[in-house]
DNA sequence: CGGTATCCTCTCCGATACTG
DNA sequence: CAGTATCGGAGAGGATACCG
């Protein structure tokens, strides 16, 4: 999620039934935060290691230099990522997971490795599904009529 | 976008599978299904029990008819969800958890225990660092001349 | 009940360029 | 090295309406 700012949804939470409410409504709030694509890669990331900004560039490849700054800056305001600047010559910043950032790795890091474990299994699903449903789902339709001009 | 970066000194599984790149894209791909805000949701309720689409529908406040379909059709081709028409009238269908969808239970829902238990410390975290920078981040910073009307 | 089809907006995110 | 500024395309997702 690259939009540290607030989301605000006002929806309509006072009628909802019991069981999952306010605080259903607040952890997704949060999920969108941390099931961000990019912040769980540099949580994991930082959980294998203090790192540099560069370092992390390299690290995770395919992530832009602005999506990684705003994608640090998201972790750092919501206190699981910290930053530490080396007044040196050459700027040398660092960036390490927080105490609190600390008590995510385990599951980041579960999650990451889910997903290593079960590519073939999904590769595979998605071939069956596609195969008994004729291709995947909701195809954005035939662009022969594509009208895109603004 | 591709990565034509060859140098990958990632982690673990790059030891293990010489291909990392490959690897690691369709690591994204799949961190981005499991990592989206309703995705982790919605399997966090069906590791709860099986449930309905209208059922669903209000226990997830404040998703829309349409995402929600969409959102359990990409579950479904994932493999991760199962979809049972019962062939009676009015239509019921049932959405649960495949033996797959059943090894990321414990992953979403440790997930999801986290946002609950570390709620305040990210407001506390947020609220901090907007004191200190002169609140939230990065705003888009709308121009004048942008202005929209709805 | 359990969906699709359309439309339309707002956000994400990549590419590029510039700075301390 | 470590960012920020700006632009633009693409897609997520909400609202609404209709169908088997």
């Amino acid at each position: 999620m690259l939009s540290p700012f607030g989301d605000l949804e006002t929806s309509m939470w006072a009628t909802s039934c019991g069981a999952a409410t306010e605080a259903d409504h607040r952890a997704r709030e949060i999920l969108t935060r941390v099931g961000d694509k990019w912040s769980v890669i540099v949580l994991y990331q930082l959980g294998e290691d203090t790192m540099r900004f560069t370092e992390l560039l390299r690290t995770v490849p395919g992530i832009s230099q602005r999506v990684l700054a705003v994608t640090l800056r998201g972790l750092e305001r919501d206190g699981l990522v910290s930053r530490t600047v080396h007044p040196v010559v050459p700027p040398h910043v660092d960036y390490r997971l927080t105490p609190l950032g600390e008590t995510l790795k385990e599951t980041v890091t579960s999650l990451v490795r889910w997903t290593h474990e079960h590519l073939d299994d999904i590769d595979r699903a998605r071939e069956s599904y596609d195969e008994t449903n004729g291709g995947p789902p909701r195809r954005p339709a035939v662009p022969d009529s594509d009208l895109r001009s603004r």
